[in-house]
DNA sequence: GGTTCTCATTGACGCAAATCAAGTGGGAAC
DNA sequence: GTTCCCACTTGATTTGCGTCAATGAGAACC
């Protein structure tokens, strides 16, 4: 059996409902109109738009406000006193962003691409956690699954190779889309690549020059395509996770 | 002011309450004695102990217990189909392992000392989580930190050379050691070093050759000291920060 | 049209860490 | 004591990625 026809099972195409409230595709996951029934945050929730490169919060600063990713890319970032950076975070459409009683961002976030936020205020949105117990939960799956993406892409920074590193990144991509939108399978794996090399490499724990010569490298031997300068084409998912240095059994099982 | 100075403020030195009932040392943080008043989780607790390199729990198993560490220290590490290996979790007294709601264990676990841990069933557990929400705020503030240290952890791995992973790491413990127990910075910061190079190698992504030759160089230069084959001393411990690339401003402060 | 951006690619070179390979020291078993 | 085993150290060599530098390709603007 294929790769390409395992990716093909109903649950990787299944179509979410877009939330009205805030637009966020996937309501049972938008993380404040999913836990409760009738928008008990309607009454708290605001919106702002960010520009891409435009800084939401830096390392350090007080933030007043929580909030979801309604739709654009954020990123969050360390970065050294001698400048160098690292990405730890990258945040899509229905993520949670800010921590919740931790009002001192340890990190900087900026919007990738154009951002729309839907925000809350931190005083009542905690006021509101502690009578919620459905929120707090929903609050603690997504910090789960924060850290076991976190866990892997530890393995990535400390141990893949360059080569791996691009072909991992490429492939979260490509499972992210599939999951989200209609694949047709049969054509490959369409979708597109928000950032530029350089905040891939920061991502990766790598160069631009790296980065840029190691996507060379996967297209001379036919892993991707990029039939245009942003879209990425993956004609086998199978040989990507292989250049990926992970199993190709149950990639993308969920 | 000099950083040694700065690390003798009271809230370092502060003794914590030990637990009567499962010995962890802080009471208040302990996951399941802390969050409610007289043992609500008493009924379904049981202990076990395990050798240094045992394995706890195998990537991929399932595990029908989740619990604190009463003592010892835990590795969470994940493997590479070729056999790669890197940490992704370091696991001391009074931390959680397991996870809630997720009874596939993404990664190894295994003892790096001697290990007694302190368990609960899985399923009376988290019907127990379902009706306290203290006891799941507790967890949210836990992964919450555990999130903040493997971010840290990632700055550590994508961007940080061999000799500054080293002292960061060295740094960790130290600070660890300077918050449980009653230490004497006048002398320094003694602490033990509870890891065999190969297991640090595991940790930073490197080779057990990188790491020897690593702390060679920083006993040559002064920085850290072995009076004894598994215990450290720093004499100075602004000088390992600087050593680590980090800021030496803010390293102790909580 | 040309100029000036920014982002990406490509090449030449150097270095830090991996790899390969001995060699050391210390503890346990006998 | 001797032997074995293990973790660790040290040295020689290789290599993957970083660094430095030049070039290319669009897009925005005058």
């Amino acid at each position: 059996m294929s790769g390409t026809e395992r990716m093909m099972t109903p649950s990787l195409r299944k179509q979410h409902e877009r939330c009205a409230d805030c637009g966020i595709r996937n309501r049972a996951v938008c993380s404040y109109c999913g836990p409760q029934e009738l928008g008990l945050l309607d009454t708290i929730k605001f919106y702002r738009s960010y520009d891409p490169g435009q800084e939401i919060v830096a390392a350090g600063e007080q933030t007043d406000f929580l909030g979801s990713v309604v739709e654009g890319v954020v990123s969050l970032s360390k970065t050294m006193p001698d400048g160098r950076r690292q990405m730890v975070g990258l945040m899509f459409a229905s993520d949670f962003v800010g921590r919740p009683m931790r009002p001192i961002a340890p990190y900087d976030a900026v919007a990738v691409t154009p951002v729309r936020l839907c925000l809350f205020n931190r005083g009542r949105f905690e006021r509101l956690l502690k009578d919620t117990p459905v929120l707090e939960k929903r609050l603690l799956e997504m910090t789960l699954d924060e850290l076991d993406a976190a866990r892997d892409w530890m393995l990535l920074l400390g141990r893949k190779s360059a080569r791996e590193k691009i072909a991992s990144f490429l492939a979260i991509l490509a499972r992210r889309a599939a999951s989200a939108d209609n694949v047709d399978a049969d054509d490959g794996f369409f979708f597109d690549l928000p950032l530029t090399r350089e905040q891939m490499a920061d991502y990766l724990g790598l160069t631009i020059e790296t980065v840029s010569r190691q996507i060379t490298a996967l297209k001379k031997d036919g892993v991707v395509e990029f039939p245009d300068a942003r879209r990425c084409r993956v004609p086998d998912f199978v040989a990507l996770l292989d250049a990926a240095g992970e199993d190709s059994d149950g990639g993308m099982i969920d």
